[in-house]
DNA sequence: ACCATGACTCCAT
DNA sequence: CATGGAGCCATGG
């Protein structure tokens, strides 16, 4: 396996905290590409382990998810993230200004 | 190696 | 805010 991207894109998401999100975008750049954000989407659309990879933290730059998210769909994404503190509207869709992964605060 | 697809993002209208 | 078009990256046939 060892795909490159794919790792480092696994690598990232498990990397949220617990209770914050990250957009693509925000993943795709810590990946070395600001721009990659479609292929972190396809590296996570693969997720070969949703038990360890937190792919419901990772949500658009509109602060929603991905339409066709697995895993029951953007039902089961609205529960995990409220179960982690999360608040998301009906709309499915988080407040980024309060929520957004931010790995300056978060950084080793 | 080429073409088509996709869990994205940005800019213009 | 909604819609459409263009750009970028990685994967699969």
């Amino acid at each position: 396996m060892n795909k490159n991207f794919a790792e480092k894109v696994y690598k990232t998401v498990q990397k949220i905290p617990l209770g914050k999100v990250a957009t693509y975008g925000q993943v795709a750049m810590l990946c070395g590409s600001s721009k990659a954000a479609r292929a972190v989407g396809t590296a996570l659309h693969r997720n070969p382990t949703p038990d360890v990879i937190a792919c419901h933290r990772v949500v658009n730059r509109s602060g929603c998810l991905a339409k066709n998210f697995g895993f029951g769909g953007q039902e089961s994404q609205k529960r995990l993230l409220e179960l982690e503190g999360v608040l998301v509207d009906e709309n499915y869709r988080v407040n980024l200004y309060n929520y957004q992964w931010d790995e300056k605060i978060n950084k080793d």
